[in-house]
RNA sequence: GGCCCGUUGGUCAAGCGGUUAAGACGACGGCCUCUCACGCCGUAAACAGGAGUUCGAUUCUCCUACGGGUCACCA
């Protein structure tokens, strides 16, 4: 019986979710969930620089949004807890020291200020290794005289080291480009870099799932495992999302590329799901099918591994939205009914149907944000300029327009029935009546009474809208401009 | 700059030695139509370049170019 596979998604809090880490979590989550394995989560705030008050509650909201549930962590709990780090930060020492012992790491007292003239030659050879065979007696004198210290590994200085990874294959680096990295910090803090492996290693984490920004330091990584003698996790290093700007070059997705944290996104109006099926496409692409529509539930079904590719993709904010309109065509219509409520609700409050603008809206709207410009004309009758009565395809002009409404005002103020159908009815029969296309008495309504030249929905549909004395209004206003 | 990784249409991508090189978004055109949208139909658009290996390379190897990542007391 194979081990159970563990993974986790282990974000710092920084106060938002930027939509590349999202697409880290899901993916770890389905290669947990695809092998029927566990899914940690672990939130990583060794930076005491860099706290973000609310930080955790966003990751942890948007985990419960997207469904990404967690099977240890915080608020949940386990058996390998505590999950946040800055609660952990006892157990990081202890490791330090056996790597000290064991000829693996060192004290380093080096202060920041000589570091910082080491960085001022080329930038590039990182640091010199200074205090990296001091002596047994000058360590403890200088502890003893209580200066500050951090601890760093000591990296082998010949030979290579080499990894399998999964996705990316056989990762191997010379032991000279790795760079003695610091564990601990001075204050007392351990790095990203010695945290995770511990953490990792305690929390029996089998698969580890990030960037691939990770994928050049993770030697180091393996180099600690291998000195602590534990069994290395298997790795997967995700491709890059990227964004594109406006001069077309391609970079890490980031804020100048638009909306990059989930929380923009959903505040704009998309859909978790959109957002998460299309990001799931990203980096991954179904073997058996070419479907595109992807729940939770059916990615757990065709995710796998091997399917992960190696290049970094280019965020396309069209094809999200795409997306999001195919969402919100499928909703059931009260559910888009409640979603759309509070844009209609702050853009026509005057208006009394308001599910029948959301049955106008459903299909025309590809984002919940778009929807105030798509129908600011019903809650106020806009400033409009004659030449919207001109159409080629219907041939009206602002003359016929005036013939046909005042043709049309008559006989709609006799209608009894103020319902879409009826209304058409009666304005086609009209339309026979004045030997004119119907086309061309629908645009001379639909303008007078919208004001627009695009408006979702057709003349009588609005007319129904509005209520009868509230068209009969604007109609007459329209015929007035003429 | 060193090191690591990548490179199929504008974008996401299938392909895993022999194909008319899929599909989707976007673009464009058409149909439908009470404007728009939806829906339906269609068009244009790609294997970075050069050497090999092979009967045969988009697929394998090497080189070049380009792109990206990484070299913190950040993760």
């Amino acid at each position: 019986m194979a081990k159970t596979v563990v993974t986790r998604f282990a974000p710092s809090p920084t106060g938002y979710m930027h939509i590349g880490n999202l697409r880290t979590a899901l993916y770890s989550y389905l290669i947990a969930k695809c092998q029927d394995g566990k899914f940690i989560l672990r939130i990583e705030d060794t930076d005491q620089e860099r706290l973000v008050e609310g930080a955790v509650d966003v990751i942890l909201n948007t985990l419960k949004q997207t469904g990404l549930s967690y099977d240890e962590g915080p608020v949940v709990g386990g058996d390998h807890g505590p999950y946040i780090q800055s609660e952990r930060k006892g157990i990081y020492m202890k490791y330090a020291q056996q790597l000290i012992e064991s000829g693996h790491a060192y004290y380093c007292f080096c202060t920041p200020e000589r570091l910082a003239a080491i960085k001022e030659g080329d930038g590039f050879g990182g640091y010199d290794r200074h205090c990296r065979d001091l002596s047994k007696e000058q360590v403890e004198a200088n502890l003893a005289a209580g200066m500050p210290y951090v601890i760093r590994q000591k990296m082998p200085l010949e030979g290579t080291t080499a990894y399998k990874d999964e996705v990316f294959g056989e990762i191997s680096m010379e032991n000279s480009q790795l760079q003695d990295q610091i564990l601990i910090k001075a204050d007392g803090y351990p790095t990203y870099n010695f945290a995770h492996v511990v953490d990792d290693h305690l929390m029996e984490v089998t698969h580890v799932v990030r960037g691939s920004e990770y994928l050049t330091s993770t030697p180091k990584y393996v180099l600690l495992y291998d000195a602590f003698g534990w069994e290395r996790p298997v790795y997967c290093h995700l491709p890059l999302l990227m964004g594109k700007d406006a001069e077309g070059n391609v970079s890490k997705l980031s804020k100048r590329h638009g909306a990059v944290s989930f929380q923009d996104l959903v505040e704009k109006g998309y859909l978790p799901e959109a957002i998460i099926n299309y990001i799931a496409l990203l980096g991954w692409c179904p073997k058996e099918t070419n479907e595109e529509f992807f729940t939770l539930d059916s990615l757990k079904e065709q995710f796998s591994i091997a399917a992960i590719n190696k290049s970094p993709s280019v965020f396309d904010y069209d094809k999200l939205l795409w997306f999001n309109g195919e969402y919100i065509k499928k909703m059931d219509f009260d559910a888009f009914g409640e979603k759309a409520m509070p844009y209609l609700e702050q853009t026509i409050p005057n208006v009394e149907n308001k599910k029948a603008v959301a049955a106008l809206l459903q299909s025309r709207v590809a984002v919940f944000s778009e929807i105030p410009e798509k129908i600011g004309f019903l809650a106020k009758l806009p400033e409009y300029d004659v030449s919207l009565y001109t159409n080629k395809k219907n041939k009206t002009t602002p003359e016929s327009c005036a013939a046909i409404l005042d043709a049309a005002i008559p006989v709609l103020e006799q209608c009894e029935d103020w319902s879409s159908p009826a209304l058409f009815e009666e304005l086609k029969a009209l339309a026979e009546k004045e030997g004119v296309k119907s086309g061309a008495v629908m645009w001379a309504v639909r303008i007078a009474v919208a004001g627009v030249s695009v408006t979702p929905g057709g003349a009588t549909e609005l007319m129904e809208i509005l209520g009868k004395e509230e068209s009969l209004a604007r109609l007459k206003a329209g015929r007035a401009k003429l």
